[in-house]
RNA sequence: GGGGGCAUAGCUCAGCUGGUUAGAGCGCAUGCUUCACAUGCAUGAGGUCACAGGUUCGAGCCCUGUUGUCCCCACCA
């Protein structure tokens, strides 16, 4: 079957797909004879499509999968999605209102979770359609859900360890509560962002002198309503006095102490601070601390409760002002002053999080977290690049304990009953039926849901089947690499690696491979609010998956923001376009031909240099794969694939068979097709349907190139010497063109080498090519060129090239270059003179490059006495 | 307040453990209807490697400081 004269992506790649899937290629077996290689895919929200950050992560994580496959691995590629409990509840909340017009209450949470299950049908298989055009190949047999039955097992044998370890605990502390989710987030879940907005000074009277005051600075007036002290600093003499004595709370006229706490900054504000237990973290340490009592004054929503007397159901900030105004008339406001301050906001609806006493789940951090730091610290975790470890340890060393519990519906319900008999709490594996202190069996579950995070924490055992001793979990079992964007490092990182340590007594995975976002353009985030997203498949649509691939992987280095442009994806459709013609090329020549063996072949230089070329591109691209180093290996081979073999060796071989030596032809045929199908096989990982549609036109090839096994580094045929006294023939060559420029010769123009060399044999041997890409009619050895007439020259390592081109050269504009040539040449040697003449130079430098340098400086000598008798020959 | 990234060609970025004349893509200039490819080929112009010190035989790279810029964490009555 002949090639389509263009490439055109959408010919093969669904078809190259769907056959990858028929033939089982991603499915991984378990085979005691390979080395299991194995990644987990972070599972993406199941809230709506991939956007280019997935796209980087599934092609990053598909490039090593393939890698690892080709290399002889057991490599399997685990997917899934995440259930993401509160987006997609946020998400299922707006679109029951738009397509039905109820709210999730009025709708019931037995009806509300089965309109959530029916989007995650809709979304978690367009996600997995997604996945499958980027090229994808992952076990889709493994394909597993946060809330499949095997993962909610996980999430209950987690549970349930932890809680009666004592490392779950249920208590009434200080939360961030969104008000418009309506639940609790973690610290992790909250996004602070500087807010303009003001100080109100607020003047407190004492309650037994009228003339004796506070004045207090709050950025929250309205919840003063839930002001159960003041505090002041007991080493501030300004307010010594008034330490234990009342005060008058305005508006509502109830009585708070004075108490003294460290907590007041007396060089901040007014020194004086209104302690508000139940509405700020702080004032609700100091609350502990003095015992005072905790008054919600707030309701779930942001409205303000019956704790704010009239303007009880008002919402919050319009309690705000009303409360500051009201102040003003009684006369306790005593100024307003411009202030900035930061703002806590949910990360899923953005809204302003509400610090709030309520009764949460949380997870005991301390003792988790020791052994996750010393699990990097020693090294059995590898975090790329190193400096993330430096932000993780921040983190875990001073993580606080983890709010767990949500007010949501949809995710996995708490394990946790109590008895509505004897108020007994029930935590155990099975769902209890009866009270084991009192029988009876009025158990009522505890309403709330889990953290999304917590499931996803389990997530590269619990898809391998824990708590089960599966053979899956034994043998895939710590993963590999984990590669994810440093955005969730704590959201789910860290809390993977605690999490694999404690339930699984091991480490989730060895390597941990970050990447960065992927902006627009102008180096902004992609974002919905922006509109600067731009949809992987439409690009796909246009360009094909391999161009998007290139464009997303190239130049991007571990842990680094990259930029999605429109011309990287261009840049790759060229390259992938290059491919696609080089191989049209070889194939077209192969017709008719002996594809022979390497060893049968007597190889040119030309053929021995590309050859070595090909082999440094298999070290150089096996060694930065291994490092992870992605974009750094597809570049090698772009330049490889582009310049050596296309610009070069392609151009390189046209002498031979386009002549009549047969042997000559089958040769270099032979070497094109050996040469081709190595680089499409160490492309194959980068750029894989295009390379598998190639490599099936390809002479003598069998199967899929997917299974096929990656080159390895051949050092036998390295022939370094060889290649680099190739390097010479490119040299002239390159030389012949740039002096035809230079002198404004038609490239086409034919014209006649005369060489001074000692390296006849050598360049004789390469003629052929040396004629046809310089454009040359014949070679000529001399000793003399005084009889040439005018000529034009150029001084190359294995020759100097003399060129009689007639009137074409202007001796003066010849002799200029020369001349400026050899000033070149002389402060090289004034350089290297320098260095050689340095003692401490030739004392502490390596011998090799103290011999480098000499060689070099040897070698400008000779040039230098060349270029001056060619300039000698003009007079 | 703590931590980190970045600063290299007009633009976007590489530059490994310090070692020839600092690279690529895009853009620019000039010339090519050469039989795989104009999504191409050839030739070329373009850099005080942010600034100031230091270490070293040798610094784009290591150290200290400065400036600019971006990010993360904590605090912010």
């Amino acid at each position: 079957m002949e090639m389509q004269k263009t490439y055109n992506p959408k010919d093969f790649e669904d078809r190259i797909y769907a056959d990858w899937c028929e033939k089982g290629y991603f499915h991984a077996e378990i085979d005691p004879n390979k080395v299991p290689f194995t990644i987990v895919m972070p599972p993406p929200n199941i809230t709506g499509q991939l956007h280019m950050g997935h796209a980087m992560d599934c092609t990053l994580q598909d490039t090593i999968i393939r890698f690892k496959r080709m290399r002889g691995y057991a490599a399997l590629w685990l997917p899934g999605t995440d259930h993401a409990a509160i987006a997609t509840e946020v998400k299922v909340v707006d679109s029951i209102k738009e397509t039905e017009g109820v709210t999730k209450e009025q709708l019931g949470r037995e009806e509300f979770l089965k309109r959530t299950w029916a989007w995650k049908e809709k979304y978690a298989g367009r996600i997995c359609e997604q996945l499958k055009k980027m090229g994808s190949s992952c076990d889709w047999d493994r394909l597993t859900f946060t809330m499949d039955e095997k993962c909610s097992r996980a999430v209950r044998e987690a549970f349930v360890n932890l809680y009666h370890k004592g490392l779950i605990y249920q208590g009434n502390r200080i939360i961030n509560w969104c008000p418009h989710c309506k639940t609790a987030l973690s610290d992790a879940e909250v996004e602070y962002s500087d807010e303009a907005s003001a100080f109100w000074h607020l003047r407190y009277f004492a309650k037994d002198d009228p003339n004796r005051s506070l004045v207090v600075a709050t950025t929250r007036p309205e919840t003063m309503f839930g002001d159960t002290a003041v505090a002041v600093n007991p080493e501030d003499p300004r307010y010594k006095d008034m330490i234990g004595k009342m005060l008058i709370l305005p508006i509502v006229n109830r009585e708070i102490p004075v108490v003294a706490d460290e907590h007041a900054d007396m060089e901040f504000g007014t020194g004086c601070v209104k302690i508000t237990p139940a509405h700020d973290p702080n004032d609700f340490e100091v609350g502990l601390r003095h015992n005072l009592p905790v008054v919600c004054v707030m309701n779930e929503d942001g409205t303000m409760n019956d704790g704010a007397g009239k303007y009880s159901g008002m919402d919050r900030y319009a309690c705000r002002k009303a409360v500051v105004e009201e102040l003003e008339a009684l006369g306790n406001l005593v100024k307003i002053e411009p202030h900035t301050h930061s703002v806590g906001h949910c990360y899923r609806c953005h809204n302003a999080v509400e610090p709030m006493v309520s009764k949460q789940w949380f997870v005991k951090m301390e003792p988790l977290a020791k052994p996750a730091i010393q699990a990097v610290m020693k090294n059995r975790i590898k975090i790329i690049p190193d400096r993330l470890s430096k932000t993780y340890y921040n983190w875990m060393e001073n993580v606080r304990d983890w709010c767990i519990s949500r007010q949501l519906w949809w995710g996995h319900r708490i394990p946790v009953w109590t008895c509505s008999d004897c108020g007994k709490q029930i935590c155990e594996k099975k769902d209890p039926s009866i009270c084991p202190a009192c029988g009876s069996s009025r158990l009522e579950q505890d309403e709330d849901v889990l953290d999304t995070w917590f499931s996803s924490a389990l997530w590269p055992f619990s898809t391998l089947g824990w708590p089960d001793e599966t053979p899956d979990l034994d043998y895939f079992y710590p993963t590999d690499v984990l590669v994810t964007g440093y955005d969730i490092l704590f959201f789910w990182v860290a809390r993977m690696i605690f999490s694999g340590l404690e339930h699984k007594k091991q480490i989730p995975f060895r390597d941990v491979l970050f990447h960065g976002l992927v902006r627009d353009e102008q180096g902004r985030k992609m974002s919905k609010s922006l509109g600067n997203g731009v949809d992987p498949l439409t690009v796909i649509d246009k360009y094909g998956a391999d161009s998007l691939r290139f464009s997303l992987i190239t130049g991007v280095a571990p842990g680094n923001d990259t930029r999605y442009t429109e011309a990287k994806v261009e840049a790759g459709r060229n390259f992938i376009n290059k491919i696609w013609n080089a191989s049209r090329f070889v194939i077209m020549n192969v017709e008719g031909r002996n594809v022979l063996p390497l060893k049968q072949i007597k190889l040119t230089p030309a053929d021995k240099w590309i050859v070595s070329k090909l082999e440094t591109c298999i070290k150089e691209v096996t060694l930065n794969l291994n490092k992870y180093e992605i974009g750094v290996a597809l570049s090698k081979l772009y330049d490889f694939m582009w310049d050596d073999f296309c610009d070069w060796y392609i151009e390189l071989t046209k002498s031979a068979l386009y002549g009549t030596d047969e042997a000559k032809k089958d040769g270099a045929v032979s070497v094109l097709v050996f040469v081709l199908e190595n680089a499409l096989k160490l492309l194959h990982p980068f750029l894989p349907f295009v390379t598998e549609e190639i490599f099936d036109h390809l002479p003598n090839t069998e199967g899929s190139i997917m299974v096929a096994e990656f080159p390895r580094y051949n050092a036998k045929l390295a022939y370094k010497k060889e290649a680099k006294a190739f390097e010479g023939i490119k040299e002239m060559i390159q030389s012949v063109r740039a002096v035809k420029k230079e002198v404004g010769c038609a490239p086409s123009k034919r014209v006649d080498l005369y060489l001074i060399t000692e390296n006849k044999r050598f360049i004789h041997a390469n003629e052929a090519p040396l004629l046809k890409l310089a454009g040359a009619n014949s070679v000529k050895y001399v000793e003399d060129v005084s009889a040439l007439g005018k000529t034009v020259s150029k001084l190359c390592e294995l020759a100097q090239i003399y060129i009689p081109l007639g009137e074409l050269v202007d001796l003066e504009k010849e002799k200029a270059r020369l001349e400026g040539e050899l000033e070149r040449i002389i402060s090289e040697i004034a350089r290297a003179d320098g260095k050689l003449s340095n003692q401490n130079f030739l004392l502490k430098a390596p011998k090799k490059l103290v011999e480098d340098e000499r060689a070099k400086y040897e070698k400008y000598l000779d040039m230098k006495k060349k270029i001056e008798q060619q300039l000698k020959d003009f007079e």
